[in-house]
DNA sequence: ATATTGCGTATTGTCAACAATATATTGTAA
DNA sequence: TTACAATATATTGTTGACAATACGCAATAT
């Protein structure tokens, strides 16, 4: 469980959160195929636990919507399609533009020093892997993570990264040849930084703006040819 | 049962999700009080229903932000400061922004008289009132929410329609001093009625974003003296 | 051969009892 | 009288068994 997402938290004790988070990564990782079945006595029985956590753990996940869940048939992974998809980044748009501005006006200068670390790991490992195309990688999304965070709003915070990030590393599991855009991605990432750094809630959203189009743009363009 | 808002659906049978509406619907009425204990017994007598499905229900309505489940201690009706609506009016503002957008591109023929149908309701409602300050109506909210379904968008639909629209009742009824800003809310849903009736994207967003700007603002003043 | 009906099996929904944890009470000491 | 500690009570977490529902297979009829 020590390659959790960051921000998966496990606090808590009880079964049901921890089976909920161990599923939830499952799922993430495509260890759980979308589609699949999730049977509770198979569950259980393969954690050693009763039926009720893993009841619960479903009903948790279901509401994140990972899993779906049909009255008197049971729950199975959820399969995301690309229009799935396009839908979540409509809305991601909408709600990290709103998070960059605010981000811009109240992180603290811990948080920023933080962000701009995690920016300089991501230019480091990608310049290391020689600039070849790669997968969206974790560092990606830490990135946009903690600008959510950064903005304060802990409306904001949850809807982000309790179910819209958790969804798309789904949607990016499933549909392998989604790739990341490369070197202008992080050149977006610097600009935005950039605009965070100085406290310029404007820009930053503006930035934020672009980057997020592009990425969306360059997923409108995987599914044209399907059409 | 029947005088549950509009976008409570109450087709399966189960007694957890029958539960939950019902207990959804106390919170909002307020029946339910801020911080009220939710004993899992007592809920479970009351309705005649073993402790599971009851956990099962509270289990939903704390992914509902309706109510607060502290491990091995239980559930509480959540209480919602004022400071947490003005973070729920931020992000519903940038979600209502798209959804007006998007509405105004894709909402059918039926979907736009509908809308209309909605908002004569709610006018001639208010002339029937004399203009008289009135608390923020249903009416105003079945607005949105036709709005928010018209986007055609199944993410943006659940989180306003399932995540915020009911946190916001429920926060109105917490701080009952919240009135409706009366002729001017109902001239600001004319003109965005206007521009999707039209299919003006643009128009639509940024009427929309005016709209709820004022209603943020207005809160914001109740919460100045306060300071 | 195909469609349909009925039965058997498997899985989910619900329940009531048990274990673990937190809260309240009471008694004791400073 | 107040603060603390130990016990008693109540509430939550978990379990395994029972009831209700859905699924698969076979037998029958068209």
């Amino acid at each position: 469980m020590d390659k959790n997402p960051t921000f998966i938290s496990t606090d808590s004790q009880e079964k049901s959160e921890v089976l909920a988070n161990i599923l939830c990564e499952e799922i993430i990782r495509g260890q759980l195929k979308p589609g699949e079945k999730l049977s509770e006595a198979a569950i259980g029985s393969r954690f050693k636990v009763s039926r009720g956590p893993v009841r619960e753990a479903l009903r948790r996940l279901s509401e994140r919507n990972l899993v779906v869940f049909v009255p008197n048939v049971g729950a199975r992974v959820a399969s995301t399609s690309l229009t799935d998809m396009l839908h979540l980044m409509e809305v991601r748009e909408s709600l990290e533009v709103l998070a960059a501005g605010l981000a811009a006006e109240k992180m603290t200068t811990d948080e920023k020093s933080h962000l701009e670390t995690l920016y300089q790991n991501h230019l480091s490992m990608f310049s290391r892997e020689n600039k070849q195309p790669y997968f969206q990688s974790p560092e990606d999304l830490d990135f946009h993570y903690a600008i959510a965070k950064g903005s304060s709003n802990p409306v904001l915070v949850k809807i982000l990264c309790e179910d819209l990030y958790p969804k798309l590393l789904v949607c990016r599991s499933q549909h392998q040849y989604i790739q990341g855009r490369g070197t202008k991605a992080l050149e977006e990432h610097q600009l935005i930084l950039g605009a965070i750094a100085e406290g310029d809630s404007e820009l930053a959203s503006i930035f934020m703006k672009r980057h997020l189009r592009s990425a969306r743009a360059s997923l409108e363009n995987l599914i044209e040819p399907f059409i």
